[in-house]
DNA sequence: CTTCATAGTTGTGCCCTACAACTTTGAGGG
DNA sequence: CCCTCAAAGTTGTAGGGCACAACTATGAAG
């Protein structure tokens, strides 16, 4: 390990400023859209009716950052915002059907760029990053 | 390879927020630093000399954040600044003593924090880890 | 009814960056 | 020798993304 793991540190910081652009860059094609977005439409695709308290705990954001974001989000038609009738302090947020509808495609942008890079890397590191990556993020959670 | 790549585009943008929080918090006790610094604490550390313009296509920056980022550098005494005399235009950087220093002292930070996670990973993980994150950053730097 | 907690908003400021306009230095062609 | 152009760096400015603190509005508990 010790003459591999030398400069992994190195190479995952590496990995992250190269991703982060790489992968983020034109996901939705004529719409700017950053990660912590691309991550709340996500969530709220699979999660209906979060409020705005749980979103920023899945995102790991504060709550005022949660409410402009979601604001904008809002404002671009991809998410509505409604009291809740039983506690209206709270947002019951959910996905519009624009909102679903650039998910899916951001998603396959996603998903033909991640495509793309393993179809030029080998079998062997596709399957050890398959292994490696939900490892790696699994341990830097704990 | 379907349903594993179907997810595998959202873990790494999962892994690129996650990972440049864990790994750049305090990598340097008692001193802000951001990955950009460190990268380019990293580069000068390696090569001696180089000019702003060469240090900022390496870090994927402008020349004026650079600029900035170097004088920050240079206020902290981690790097000095020199005119080639030769050519007057340029700077020829170079990293100090306690440039060095610090870089030495952030490197074992992230080693051992890698190390902590390497370990409460199985051995097919760490593998896997080693083999699919260069290609990975191999690819997307294609 | 008072007090306290919770959800969300707004004001403000920081960090990191790009872009554009500028200065300084050098190189080449008349 | 200039004059012009290019290259390296600096500075002004602006924007994105975030946190922190102070605020409002709503509800719960005594």
């Amino acid at each position: 390990m010790s003459h591999d793991a030398e400069h992994l540190h190195h190479l995952l910081m590496d990995v992250v400023r190269t991703a982060e652009f790489a992968l983020m860059a034109d996901v939705v094609p004529g719409r700017a859209m950053s990660m912590s977005q691309l991550f709340a439409i996500h969530e709220l695709d699979f999660h209906a009716g979060m409020s705005q308290r749980e979103l920023a705990e899945r995102l790991g954001l504060e709550k005022s950052s949660v409410s402009r974001l979601v604001a904008d989000l809002e404002a671009d038609g991809l998410v509505v915002r409604e009291r809740d009738p039983g506690n209206r302090r709270l947002y019951r947020l959910e996905i519009t059907a624009a909102g679903r509808k650039l998910h899916r495609k951001a998603a396959e942008v996603l998903h033909a760029r991640y495509e793309a890079w393993a179809s030029a890397m080998s079998e062997e590191e596709r399957d050890g990053l398959a292994k490696g990556l939900p490892a790696l993020l699994r341990v830097m959670k704990a």
